[in-house]
RNA sequence: GGAGGGAUACCCAAGAGGCUAAAGGGGGCAGACUGUAAAUCUGUUAGCGACGCUUUCGAAGGUUCGAAUCCUUCUCCCUCCA
């Protein structure tokens, strides 16, 4: 009997494992494991969602996909949309002080943010909190209370505030606050488990703490890595423009994921997908003898994850029209039509007033390197006259046909 | 409360009266190449029907033939002292 709890509970942990950067501590993930399969007790797995991203990304997914593991093992997922944290703006990793979101916005987020998510999760296994339904009750003296319970310097201690601090970059005193209101959350909820990127580490700890002042069970710190943006190089965001948003349109996202760095393709298989990881290693190990071509790999790990936030045939889809477009080099079909009026143009004007380009200047520069294809062929010109069925190509992926009306 | 330091384009970062639409790096875009929107190399990266003009170095004024550079006021940030 006994081995048998420890068998499942080795190989639920093995699955768990898959990905993570850190597991603190994971002996006592282990025990928490046995003890839930003994009682037939599923352990409360917690995420914090800071509503200040409407748009999420693939980025995010990475936690996602691993409390989405613990939901098929049979485990309790918390999901808690940080509406009264979000009020702060979490200062984790960041090199300057957040701005302070207006409640209607975070509201508005909340539920984008609910749509994306159930793309991953399953809606029947999870449960919803809003934190604002505990800490908006706490009064001064028990925010006092909790804000005694750690320390200035302890505080100090995260890298981030501590840098801010070094390199002489503004710290509120409020933002001292967000780690202990992001533990208290996990008091609230009695989490077993906390799910965060590395850069939550120091939060996730606080919250082992204060759950162990409390008098409960303190909760264990999963860590996932943070997910390189397509570049390869600096991690995924938005503001980098280096992103896959789950909400990319198919072909979007087909292309995106095309465009991602050959060195990418085995960790974007192990965090974003279900694949089984033996068969990632077999693909790493076909690439490096050159049985397999990276191209290939990342056609197949596209349509994993267009078939995951979309549909397996929009993925067929969109895979059709990507080696139309590139591999043969062909003009898809589907290019929007524009009807002009004028039929002798200046070319870069032209450009953009139909938005192609974002100013005159680009649109000449456009021209000049020879970045203009009509109807397939080189343009160099700033003068063209336009036909019906015309077809112009602004760099790779820009195309238009032109209708006289 | 006092004394100093800082703010430059998408980001980082040089420049300290004209040669500066502003070095360099990153990122973006384009071309060549091919295995793809990968890698590499090269070019380009304020606007304007354009070898000229207009706007741009935290904001507003001023000095000067000429200001990112000098002066005044203001805003924001930081450091040290109390």
């Amino acid at each position: 009997m006994e081995t048998a709890i420890k068998d499942k509970a080795r190989s639920q942990m093995e699955q768990i494992e898959r990905g993570v950067i850190e597991i603190l501590p994971r002996d006592e993930m282990i025990k928490k494991l046995e003890k839930s399969i003994r009682e037939g007790q599923p352990l409360r797995i917690k995420l914090g969602l800071d509503p200040t991203a409407p748009d999420i990304h693939l980025g995010h997914t990475v936690v996602l996909n691993k409390l989405r593991q613990f939901q098929d093992l049979g485990h309790e997922v918390h999901l808690i949309i940080g509406d009264y944290t979000g009020r702060i703006g979490d200062p984790s990793g960041k090199s300057e002080t957040r701005k302070q979101l207006t409640e209607e916005e975070i509201m508005a987020n909340a539920r984008t943010y609910q749509e994306q998510i159930y793309k991953v999760l399953d809606r029947n296994k999870t449960i919803m909190h809003f934190n604002s339904d505990w800490l908006k009750d706490l009064n001064l003296m028990d925010v006092l209370k909790l804000a005694a319970k750690y320390t200035v310097a302890r505080m100090m201690e995260r890298d981030d505030f501590e840098k801010r601090y070094k390199e002489g970059l503004p710290i509120g005193v409020h933002e001292f606050m967000y780690p202990l209101m992001q533990g208290y959350d996990s008091v609230a909820l009695q989490a077993d488990v906390e799910l965060g990127g590395t850069d939550q580490k120091f939060n996730l700890l606080v919250g082992r703490h204060l759950l162990r002042e409390y008098g409960y069970e303190p909760q264990i710190a999963l860590m996932m890595p943070i997910l390189e943006g397509t570049d390869g190089v600096q991690k995924m965001s938005k503001s980098l423009g280096n992103y896959i948003g789950v909400s990319d349109d198919p072909y979007e996202m087909f292309g995106k994921t095309m465009s991602i760095s050959d060195s990418l393709i085995c960790r974007y298989y192990e965090l974003l997908t279900r694949v089984p990881m033996a068969e990632i290693e077999a693909m790493r190990s076909q690439m490096n003898n050159g049985a397999l071509n990276p191209r290939d790999a990342k056609i197949k790990l596209a349509m994993e994850l267009i078939s995951t936030f979309h549909s397996p045939e929009e993925a067929t889809q969109a895979m059709e029209r990507f080696k139309l477009v590139y591999s043969e080099r062909d003009i898809p079909d589907d290019i929007p039509e524009i009807t002009v009026s004028e039929i002798d143009v200046w070319l870069p004007k032209f450009l953009n007033e139909k938005g192609l380009v974002d100013s005159t200047s680009e649109g000449r520069r456009m021209v000049k390197q020879g970045a203009v294809k009509v109807n397939g062929d080189k343009f160099e010109q700033e003068d063209i006259h336009l036909e019906t069925g015309m077809v112009i190509q602004i760099g790779k992926r820009k195309f238009v046909k032109i209708t006289i009306g």
